[in-house]
DNA sequence: TAGATTGTTAATCGATTAACAATC
DNA sequence: TAGATTGTTAATCGATTAACAATC
C-alpha cells in the first residue's frame, strides 16, 4: 500500500461511480461493465477501468463486474465502511445544511459535536446537537473520538479555528471558508471553496454570452 | 478573445489571488509582486505570472503590479464587475446557507428568486425572499432578468429541476446535488459535489493513519 | 548602473486517450 | 469457437516547473 501515487482526480471520480452503481442496484441489476459506466458518466472507458483497478476492483472478461461487490469494494477503498467522527466549528447556516445532508451518512462522516465562539450560541442547540465553546475541543475530542474537523466559520475566525483544532491533535480538516489556511505539513486539508465555483460560473457564462453575441453579429 | 484555451485551473486560482490582494489592500499596500503572491499561496511563481497574464494583467519589471488595478482587472476578467441574477431551486438549508453567504456579493451573483416544488413552502419566505412554484420560472426569468440557475434540491428532483430551468432558457447552472445531470451541449454546468470532497477527506485520513500506523510498527 | 522583477520559451511531469493483447 | 469485455502498454496532450531573456 505504499502507492502514494494514486491521483486525487481518481479519488474524486470514485463517488461518481458509486452513485451510478447504487442506481444500478436499485434497478435490480447484478452486473455492469466499465463501458456502461463510461457512457453514463461521459468519462473515457479506459480511464474508468484504470480507476476501478486502482480501487482494487477485478472484472472478468465478457462478464464485467458485480454490482454489490463493486459497491462494497469502492466504499472500503474510500474508507466509507467505517465511521469518522467529526467536530464542526462555526454553527451557522452552512452547518445546518451539512447536518441536514442525508447523503453524508454514506461516507461515514458523522458530525458528532458543534463548536462556536459566539457566547450567545454556546449552550443552545442546532439540529439536536448542543453547541460548545472552543475551549471544549480537547474534551470533546476524547469523549467522541473525534478524528476530523469541519470549518464553517466566517473567514475572519477560520485560521483561529484551524489552529485550535490542530492544537487539539485533529489532523484532518475540511474547510469551507478562507482560501488559505496555514497548517503543518502533516495536516490533511480539503477545501470546498464556493469562490472558485462561482468564478467558473461567471467566467463561463460571460464567455458563452460573448460567443453568442459574436455569432449573431 | 477567441482563446477558448484558458484553463479551468487558471480560472479557479484567480479568486485566490483576488483574496490575497484584498488583504494587501486592507493593509494599505499599493503594489505587489507575483513572487509575494506565489509565496503566500504556495503556488509556483511562474504559474502565478502566467495566470495574471492570462487575466490581462501587465506588471512592470522592478515594480510589480498595482493592487487596486489588479483587483479591478481580475474582477472584470471573471465577470465579477456586473450583476448576474440567479434563480435558486430547492429552498432548503443549503439555500439558506447560500443566501447568508456574505462573500457572494463580491462575485456579482445575486439570488433574485427562490423556487420549490413543495406546495407547503410555496408562498412562504426564506431569508426575505418569497418561494415560488416551478411553474413561475418563465415569468420570474423575464421579470428579474435571470441568467443562471442554482440547484439545491434533493437528488431525486435535481434532473427535473435542471430540465425546467433549461426549458425556460436558462443556460448557466450551478449544481449542488446529483453527480450527473443530462444537459444540452450548450449549457454551462458547474458542479459543487460534497461527495468528491468527502471522498478526499476520508481517503486521505485513512492513508495518513495507515502510514502513521506502519511507521510505529 | 545593477538588480529586482517581469514575461517568454523550453523541459518535465502526469493525466487522459489510443492501441493492443489477454481472457472467459 | 467468436466476440465481448477486461486490463496493460504506448502515445498524446496539457499543466506545471525550470531556465532564460527582457526591462525599468
Amino acid at each position: 500500500m505504499h502507492q502514494n501515487s494514486v491521483s486525487e482526480f481518481t479519488i474524486r471520480r470514485l463517488p461518481l461511480y458509486l452513485h451510478v452503481l447504487e442506481q444500478f442496484k436499485n434497478e435490480g441489476r447484478a452486473s455492469f461493465s466499465a463501458t456502461e459506466l463510461s457512457r453514463t458518466l461521459g468519462i473515457y472507458h479506459t480511464l474508468v477501468r484504470k480507476d476501478l483497478n486502482v480501487a482494487g476492483l477485478k472484472g472478468r472478461p465478457r462478464v464485467g463486474h458485480m454490482v454489490d461487490e463493486a459497491i462494497l469494494q469502492l466504499k472500503s477503498y474510500l474508507g466509507w465502511d467505517r465511521v469518522l467522527n467529526a467536530l464542526l466549528i462555526g454553527a451557522g447556516n452552512l452547518a445546518r445544511a451539512l447536518l441536514g445532508y442525508r447523503e453524508m451518512s454514506l461516507t461515514g462522516i458523522r458530525i458528532a459535536a458543534l463548536i462556536d465562539c459566539d457566547p450567545a450560541k454556546i449552550g443552545s442547540e442546532l439540529c439536536g446537537l448542543t453547541i460548545f465553546s472552543p475551549d471544549d475541543i480537547p474534551r470533546l475530542k476524547r469523549e467522541f473520538g473525534i478524528e476530523a474537523g469541519i470549518i464553517t466559520t466566517p473567514a475572519e475566525t477560520a485560521q483561529a479555528a484551524a489552529d485550535r483544532l490542530i492544537a487539539a491533535g485533529i489532523t484532518t480538516l475540511w474547510n469551507f471558508t478562507l482560501p488559505v489556511l496555514q497548517t503543518p505539513e502533516s495536516t490533511v486539508v480539503e477545501h470546498t471553496h464556493f469562490f472558485s465555483n462561482m468564478a467558473i460560473v461567471t467566467y463561463k457564462h460571460k464567455q458563452a454570452n460573448q460567443q453568442s453575441m459574436e455569432a449573431t453579429q
